[in-house]
DNA sequence: CACTGCCATGGTAGCGCTACCATCTGTCGT
DNA sequence: ACGACAGATGGTAGCGCTACCATGGCAGTG
């Protein structure tokens, strides 16, 4: 466990740190200035340091071409003499608005909101802005918390997950005075901006491909079943009716979280419940694979016997063997525009385009070559 | 594409959204009180409405213990009636210190750091404090970068990913004046607290394992090569020689990031050059996955001709066909001790144990059942 | 019963920054 | 030559909150 305990210089029980210096008995030497605030040069010594006001200081790094050539680069090289690095708080108080981008999604480690957020930060990281994230746990109630927290940090803009909100978070979207970008999906009547695509379409989509190459009893296995998972699963409804496929007992979901272990219990039970299964439309990747796994368990052919489709196209889906069939989202470029649209807003340059539809794409793979 | 491009009410060209309302001529009717903060109720709104002071309120909210049960309820109510929340910035400015946990990772998608992650979130959720999370990218450069940017914002602690901080960081952590905690691995000199598990036993574990079992000719494939996988190669490379076993034709890697695709083409790659190969420990998971399929591909069985380890132990490992024996490691238990530690730190109580081990275990399964 | 010490509460003065307005300079038009 | 005007710069007054110190009341002490 702990290798030497304190080598690090504490004395026993001592629970003072390096970093707690405290007032350990200042004698109160100097004047009563800087009581708080550990030395850090703040834009009065930039100014004072470049000969010029503070207010001056502050139009040289927020707003540059209002300094003259000459003041600006006085200023600069006060900066960079003192490492003086502005406080957010403090410019967020003044201002009203601080550089934060906030960001709410369902779940921090699947995969795919993950990308989203990867595209966030990626796109956000040249700029002054922050992101502030925040877990809603797929729960309506924890994301008008996170609002409510959210609302007095007086963020530059929001970006959350799905069209789904409550109507308490769709007012608190509503009335956060910054672009507003709902993320993941498409839908008619955005808060503000809306970056995504259609999981109707997509669902439709898959389940007509399968039923074009030849499956007649195609399954839908679907976990955790979010708003987004039920609209693949109408996608589906609609395309195996459509063709006069559908049938109630072909549906398998739960409401419990998705993995790899659970499609391959899925898959089992959907398969108990109905033997003459030949193909399964999963509700996303890791379902897939666990169906695939399974299938190679209970020895049945992939396509021949079984074909399956995934959601998503993790990068996983095209090495498994079979390869499996899947459905493309553009998770990082959702990120992407979502943030691209926002900064536009808060630049005053609104899109015109409110609604963007990124679209999906059939990638069509060995699961279903038959 | 977009649908009804205004239906939201915007009239062609006008740029200005709902959430601007400025100052559109606003004629002062009011005195100059006000000139901005959209009208939340701050707390002298609070204090008002109680009928006590500023002050009382404050410490109504931070020390609850500090006011009389009279004033604590009567304040409470206020605040309710008025739907007080207080502003983080302002107090962040105030008390020169913001509730804000600095949180830096290499990766946002990589399943590892996202449980950790995830780990810090639930954590925190409770409490006041917010998680400001920075990608480092895996490069040292970026985390300078970001620590230069958490700084001024003063956080109440943070949490770094890795012991490998550039001598810049490391100055950064130490002069950062809160608690800061190291975490992923173990290490004999901590910036001041640490919570992981050693790399290098978790890697000679797995080799000891498959030689234990009967693989001679074991190779080592790994993607990325950070810091932590380099450990991983040096425990395996300590069981292999060893055990006279140690070939540096076994060992394959890259600099490129990992994924399972990946895995499956540096397994072909470590084939090529080493036909003889009976067995891989796999520097994580994806990789061993990728591996796994590659064997499917060339009908190579596993565990008989190639054995297979993995690392990290994500779901799918146990899901596998064969399921693949993996080094399952604590990852959002590392993320919800460091946490724990941070808190603790921040009390006032410094744990006695600043540096933890959290260890692995090895998960044998059919991949090395031989 | 004056004195000490303690507790609950309040007033004041900032934290570091920017919005607002005032001032100053120099250029232009008439 | 003078006012009008635009552009550059600075002063002042907060943003909403909390650290610090002062105050007043009250119990305990000799």
């Amino acid at each position: 466990m702990a290798r030497k305990p304190d080598e690090h210089g504490d004395k026993g029980d001592d629970a003072t740190a390096h970093w707690q210096k405290r007032s350990a008995g200042n004698k109160a030497l100097t004047k009563p200035r800087s009581r708080r605030g550990g030395g850090r040069p703040t834009i009065a010594d930039v100014a004072r340091k470049a000969g010029v006001g503070a207010i001056t200081v502050s139009r040289a790094l927020r707003d540059p071409e209002r300094v003259s050539e000459d003041l600006r680069r006085q200023i600069q090289a006060a900066v960079d003499e003192l490492g003086y690095v502005p406080d957010p708080n403090a410019r967020a108080l003044a201002s009203a608005r601080a550089e934060v981008f906030g960001v709410l999604v369902p779940s921090l480690t699947n995969n795919v909101f993950a990308e989203v957020v990867r595209g966030i930060y990626d796109s956000l990281s040249d700029g002054p802005f922050r992101v502030q994230l925040g877990n809603t746990h797929y729960s309506g109630l924890e994301e008008e918390r996170l609002l409510q927290v959210f609302g007095p940090q007086r963020p530059a803009a929001l970006i959350v997950a799905g069209v789904d909100q409550t109507p308490t978070a769709r007012k608190l979207l509503e009335s956060a005075g910054c672009p507003v970008v709902q993320v993941m999906e498409t839908g008619p009547n955005p808060v503000d901006m809306l970056v995504g695509f259609s999981h109707f379409e997509g669902g439709r989509a898959a389940t007509e491909h399968m039923i074009e190459v030849g499956y007649r009893r195609i399954g839908f296995i679907g976990a955790r079943m979010d708003p987004r998972s039920q609209r693949r699963l109408a996608g589906y409804r609609a395309a195996t009716e459509a063709a006069g496929l559908f049938d109630p007992r072909l549906v398998t979901t739960t409401p419990v979280p998705s993995s790899v272990t659970l499609g391959r219990e899925l898959f089992r039970d959907a398969l108990a419940k109905m033997p003459t299964l030949d193909g399964v439309f999963c509700n996303n990747d890791d379902i897939a694979l666990g169906v695939l796994f399974e299938c190679h368990r209970a020895a049945i052919a992939v396509p021949k016997s079984i074909g399956i489709v995934g959601f998503n196209d993790l990068d996983m889906m095209q090495s498994a063997f079979p390869s499996i069939t899947s459905v493309r989202t553009y998770r990082y470029e959702i990120g992407r525009r979502s943030v691209a649209m926002a900064l536009a807003a808060i630049a005053g340059k609104r899109p015109e385009q409110r609604v963007v539809d990124l679209g999906f794409e059939l990638i069509r793979r060995e699961s279903t070559a038959r």
